[in-house]
DNA sequence: GTGAAAGCGCTAACAA
DNA sequence: TTGTTAGCGCTTTCAC
């Protein structure tokens, strides 16, 4: 049988209420009843019940997590650091991906209050926002990462999704090159990135950057897709610019398999900085997003909201970093 | 305000068992009842407690992952599929990244019994067996995937890694190779890959096995470590058995770094089949593991458990599959 | 410094 | 067919 708190007192000789206190250090025990207790404590090998407390109005000590798609390494990555932050303070998290498909969401969205969350991150696109106002009705804490819902008004930590185009695409435009596309995916965190990319390209005065912009899903072939459409065109580009790594690598072989060599025929850049940026040939310049930081600064910022909510919601944008490798070069 | 069972009754005008009985199909209630309480129940948008009802002895309906990383792309396919399984059967999963570290199994294993969880699915490597007692003591169902604890009787999933390194090794051979050399990794789950790797090679009469045995940990760097030092030796290697695709990234590294070409100098073969297996340049020849229907049986596996604990525990090897890519070659 | 007792939201006898 | 009630393991007031 699973010890419980009355086992506890029972073998220390003491009542509940007593070793309710020593294991949450409130009221006022003597030394010795502590030692007796935490004794009996180790002896029995108890574990207080966090569903037991639950009950009674405190923390179930879990967090939600909405996320698109565990299996991508972005996300995976993203997921690491929240997992690790949220273990640090001694939560933990239930995932869910959810494909960024409103079914599921809204699924996930009620399993997760069933179970009493503390407070919930999301990543998934949720486009259809009135989802979420079962959880803020009910005052559950969340916080947005690497997403955005522009009708709610939610704590966020995102990269700085304009900058990191505008490194991206003043660096291909630095290399000469003027034929620049950019395959993005259809999510909202890619709108900056898009308006980022026009802006900059009229800025250098090019011109009919309209055929060039390609709005996607996040996959592989997608990216595959997309780079073979762009490559149909009379002019094709002399380099691309695509929003992230995953469609990175797919478009990269697309150029292959036309028989253009990177980068010598055409420049590519990615975004996210991901393992698969580094595992592709050759590596993949990219602008590097600073996920770990990501991670631990969203659970922060959710905490924060649990301990005393704001009125005033905060949106950290973190610097992206461009980092060159070997796809891209100068214009030939 | 949350709304309570309690609410729901007032609001239909009837009694709190009533309600618990339509929520949960049990005993008998009149059509019109029922339909008055349904209709409280999304007038107050009630979302029933698993906490309160996981008091009464009832599943919290969540489940433990202990998994070495989930920013590992293998793991993190195997536990998207395990999540999806999950998720279909109405349980949360709690994701738990320990690094195959001891302090942090330990760590983890005991949130998740605070936490109360329904089973546990364990992919970490649990190299200290006796950390797992209390969860058998407290006859929380476990099942293992894509590892081996010898030392319990635990029902488990993985993919038969005999057979799996059986068919690299036979493929390599078949091939004209004889100088072949094994990159493992130092986990109980990769000597079987070592041993069917040592008896497939004496069979065909290879000699000298030994020198090109190479022990290490799944990181990429490892894996670019590892070759370096199998090329530092005399006779190199022209073909390399790599037992997983991480560290056959890090070696195809080091082989290009090299100034060898893949696969015309030497042949390359991973394991697993993860996306980094698709994305690599020339694209990897591998042993795939069939990572959607591991993670399915498992939960499958443990939910069988669950309902009835079996006296005679599973161990279920699936069928792994060459997939030939471009990474290998006859011998030159 | 310690203990008795009420109550958290729900389930499951048992009564009606 | 429906309602009453006693817990589940814990926290927290309030007496002692």
């Amino acid at each position: 049988m699973k010890p419980t708190i009355y086992s506890v007192a029972e073998q220390a000789g003491v009542s509940i209420s007593t070793v309710s206190k020593v294991i949450n250090n409130t009221g006022r025990i003597s030394e010795r009843t502590r030692k007796i207790v935490l004794q009996a404590i180790s002896e029995l090998n108890y574990h207080p019940s966090v569903v037991a407390s639950a009950l009674t109005g405190k923390q179930t000590k879990t967090i939600g997590l909405l996320i698109p798609d565990i299996s991508n390494p972005f996300f995976a990555e993203i997921a690491r650091s929240i997992e690790d932050r949220s273990h640090e303070l001694g939560f933990n998290v239930m995932m869910c991906s959810t494909d960024n498909n409103k079914e599921k969401e809204e699924k996930y969205l009620s399993l997760l209050i069933r179970q009493q969350i503390d407070g919930l991150i999301v990543a998934s696109a949720f486009r259809c926002a009135s989802l979420l106002e079962d959880m803020v009705k009910q005052h559950i804490p969340i916080a947005l990462v690497a997403s955005e819902i522009p009708e709610l008004s939610i704590n966020t930590v995102t990269v700085d999704d304009y900058r990191g185009s505008y490194l991206a695409t003043s660096y291909l435009l630095s290399l000469g090159h003027r034929r620049i596309a950019i395959i993005a995916e259809n999510v909202r965190s890619n709108k900056p990135r898009v308006y980022a990319f026009r802006d900059t390209m009229e800025e250098a005065g090019v011109q009919g950057i309209d055929r060039y912009v390609i709005k996607t899903e996040a996959a592989i072939t997608k990216g595959y897709e997309s780079a073979r459409q762009l490559f149909s065109l009379k002019e094709r580009p002399t380099a691309i610019f695509v929003c992230n790594d995953l469609l990175a690598i797919g478009a990269m072989q697309a150029i292959k398999e036309a028989g253009l060599s990177i980068p010598h025929d055409v420049s590519i850049i990615g975004f996210d900085n991901t393992v698969l940026s580094t595992t592709a040939t050759p590596m993949l310049t990219t602008i590097a997003q600073p996920m770990k930081e990501i991670g631990t600064k969203v659970v922060n910022l959710l905490i924060q909201e649990m301990e005393e909510p704001k009125t005033y919601k905060e949106r950290l944008l973190l610097s992206p970093e461009l980092i060159i490798r070997e796809s891209t070069a100068p214009l030939h």
